[in-house]
DNA sequence: TTTGTTTGTTGTGGCCCCATACAAAACCAG
DNA sequence: CTGGTTTTGTATGGGGCCACAACAAACAAA
């Protein structure tokens, strides 16, 4: 248990590793300022942090810029980038990622490989996700600087363990516990659904932290998502929030089966099914839609029409009960949103009461790496974040701290 | 400036308040366990507690039954009832309302009054409100153990300020601080959405924090909602997060005007509305068809068989968005529920794709003293919710803290 | 009465932060 | 080049808080 006159220390310690990863470089005196805290208070902290790596003193520039300020030069420091490393995978249907960021939550390492993972049992799959990631800290220059591993795959996650997952034919398989005895080294393994890793890895950096809500929404043949708000993901109670593509719009929807789900008039099957009802080829692929709405081929435009249409049906739903000041769209289907942007961004005000609800639409700007490079953020999201159960020595606090200025 | 070191101490009395709060009366040893600290440490945040009037021992009843354990007996120590007052206001398009409730959370008064909020000046209410603060502190037995004061109105709020509350034709009012400066005590006074603040209401004491996602939705004129994780608000971006009666539904709805949002098919309106096209009385109220209602009137059973299913429509939105463990549903047109309570949850479940996402739904247990008390109770969450600001220094935590167990 | 158990309190030591002092490293004016 | 000014980084003493240990008090059981 840690003493708790240590659990000031703690919390400095990792308020100083948030402005550093915040705000990069600066000397200890600025530190001192940013944190509030005394000059030798942050000195007696850099000095912790640079025994344990995870910073470094920047070598002086003496042939720099001439500097605005007078007075003796600080030394800079910042984040040692090696300092601690972080994997992220992402389990697809027939492909395993793997990905290592560092410690400023740069992406340093990308290893992807075909496997059936949709038609295996989970224990092959736990295995080659296994190898990949020993291969992965083998090639790192340290891979005792590793501080753990989570796995982003389209299931439904509870307590660690994929509760449901349709697409992997996956029912209660606690994959987190099958990779993490398959590996040498004792590293915690978490997982998480895939929509949520890629909806943190859209969020983490720039300025939606600041927006408040955001809603992520990730188009493929279904249409999930993930909510996320003050930086923090939002799960509901059953981990089944953001479950965009399932609301009930009323009719049929496109693609047959659907039962007038929102996926079954966005979806990938139904853009398809909605191209060749406009005329379109019935050996199209969305990408060969996409090419076709950049020539302004009738029956693709026709068929991206239709698709705002839903799309902003579904977004009003999202504005309404969540009050989202920014939502991204992300997957392959997303980028038609390109296409048909003003088209869908008057549809949502046209259904909306106030202009205040209004938020941002933007598109996803992260490629087929997000959801794996989003489960290794939230790694990096925990290193930085305060674990209470440090500070508090029994029981936690039940949720006792509250954020300021509400 | 608090000292960093007492940090230590503001949290921990904190946690010992919180404890008391939740599990009662107990000794300073049994305290000690729970918060998994020295009993030393305990004794010592006891007296403070004690020295402040927060807590009081409570004395020993020597005819009490037979101990189950050996040893000294403790003294038990409990929260002081009178050791801080919290007074919540409603303010209502007709009528004003005052509650003041104690440490404890148990309310301890309640005073209305009929007002026309909805037709006069800001100022006016906010007069009238003071007045009907000072009244009610002035009967209490200590008036300085007030900790402050929340309103709830029927506004949209956004820092304090009511930005637009189209009842009682507010715009960019700052209702809070009209109250503020009518009253002779220096107290703070908070804005909450009234909404919001039944949802806390319904959701503060009770298991309902366990349950995780809260969706409270309450039908008047309008249908609102608040939307309550973990106990805390979820407001989105502008604050307007679970305005469920803006649920654009299809169709124009029974009541005219409301272009098919969902209230113009289960507010007040459309219920008269519906009535009257199932050949009820054009003159009937809600209360005379919830009468009706008991007594198995075909037209009012029709109209609440119509009400429920787009009721149900609406929660499946709810549900697939945000994925609550418990609905609530409150508000006097909310109660034609209990009549189609079966058929509801059946739609409901109808709609969704998994078992899992179905929520637990219940009527609300509160009358109308639930905003007031609601806004009473968001200062008591407030007294025994860390302020990060008191344990930082400078610049807060930026949402450093996260919740242990994810 | 004696023994054992638990409670509440009191001292002691360690850790952490703050305030203060001081040397070091620049810039600037002359 | 020299002295003054400003800022930085570090060392030192003091105070607050918690853990640990010790002890008297209060009760039950033998």
């Amino acid at each position: 248990m840690r003493a708790a006159s240590q659990s000031v220390r703690y919390l400095n310690e990792l308020r100083a590793l948030d402005v550093l990863f915040r705000e990069g470089a600066m000397s200890r005196a600025d530190l001192a300022r940013a944190l509030g805290l005394n000059r030798s208070t942050t000195g007696s902290i850099v000095s912790t942090l640079l025994a344990e790596s995870l910073a470094v003193e920047r070598p002086v520039n003496k042939n720099g810029e001439p500097r605005a300020q007078t007075g003796r030069p600080g030394i800079e420091v910042e984040l040692n980038p090696g300092g601690a490393l972080f994997i992220g995978a992402e389990i697809e249907v027939e492909q395993l990622t793997v990905v290592a960021i560092d410690l400023t939550g740069r992406l340093i390492r990308r290893e992807s490989a075909a496997f059936p993972a949709g038609s295996v049992q989970p224990e092959k799959s736990a295995a080659r996700i296994a190898r990949m990631i020993e291969a992965l800290m083998l090639a790192s220059p340290d891979p005792s600087r590793v501080r753990g591993i989570c796995v982003a795959a389209p299931t439904l996650v509870e307590a660690g363990v994929a509760r449901l997952g349709l697409l992997l034919n996956w029912r209660d398989v606690p994959i987190g516990e099958l990779i993490r005895e398959r590996l040498h080294a004792p590293l915690p393994v978490l997982v998480e659904n895939d929509a949520n890793a890629f909806a943190i890895a859209e969020t983490y950096s720039g300025n939606s932290r600041s927006v408040g809500t955001v809603a992520f929404v990730v188009i493929e043949s279904g249409a999930g998502g993930g909510i996320v708000s003050d930086g923090r993901l939002f799960r509901g109670s059953g981990g089944m929030a953001g479950e965009f593509g399932h609301l009930r719009m009323g009719g049929i929807g496109y693609a047959p089966g659907g039962a007038g789900m929102l996926e079954s008039y966005i979806g990938r099957d139904a853009v398809l099914a909605r191209y060749r009802h406009h005329g379109g080829s019935s050996e199209a692929t969305i990408p060969a839609i996409l090419q076709s709405l950049e020539s302004g081929e009738p029956a693709a435009m026709r068929t991206a029409t239709d698709w705002g249409k839903w799309l902003a049906r579904g977004l009003s739903h999202i504005v309404n009960l969540l009050n989202p000041g920014l939502v991204i769209i992300g997957g392959s289907v997303g980028r038609i949103y390109s296409f048909v942007a003003n088209e869908v961004e008057a549809a949502v005000r046209a259904e909306l009461r106030s202009e205040r609800q209004m938020p941002r639409i933007e598109m996803s700007e992260l490629g087929d790496e997000g959801p794996a490079l989003g489960a290794a953020l939230i790694l990096h999201q925990r290193m930085f974040s305060v674990d209470e159960r440090a500070i508090f020595p029994k029981g936690g606090a039940r949720g006792l701290i509250r954020m300021a200025g509400v």
